[in-house]
DNA sequence: CAATTGACTTGAT
DNA sequence: TATCAAGCCAATT
């Protein structure tokens, strides 16, 4: 058997993220039992195809860092369309070009992240 | 198997 | 608010 990715935990997790809500990169690792993993989950994040951020793909734009800014790199123009997307949901952006964390943080209650997680490691061979 | 590479985070300055 | 240095991680080379 082989067990799903780091990656595909990541993209699982970012699918429950409801529109106008968002989670930083950090609290996605720690949500999927990696405290510290906050880069791999930006690693994990770059490494999508464009293929898989569409209608039923994974809302990437939804990650933010933890001081509530776009973070993205080496990209403008992705920068800027991930504003855009957050923006179209109703978020808002101060002079600093930051969102409010304690506003639009997503807070889901921990069964709710359990029943997720079962979710993404069961539909891989879970034994 | 070791080195490299970032869409990160935190604490100090 | 802006910079820097360290620590941490999975996927790639």
């Amino acid at each position: 058997m082989s067990e799903i990715s780091f990656n595909q935990l990541v993209y699982g997790l970012v699918r429950n993220i409801p529109s106008g809500k968002v989670l930083s990169y950090g609290r996605v690792a720690y949500l999927l039992d990696v405290p510290n993993g906050a880069r791999a989950v930006g690693w994990a994040l770059s490494a999508l195809k464009d293929s898989e951020t569409g209608i039923s793909g994974v809302p990437w734009h939804r990650v933010v860092n933890a001081q509530g800014r776009v973070s993205i790199k080496g990209s403008p123009d992705a920068a800027m369309e991930q504003r855009i997307r957050l923006e179209a949901e109703g978020i808002e952006f101060d002079k600093y070009d930051t969102l409010d964390m304690t506003r639009y943080l997503w807070e889901p209650a921990l069964p709710e992240i359990e029943t997720i997680l079962v979710q993404l490691r069961g539909q891989d061979a879970p034994d």
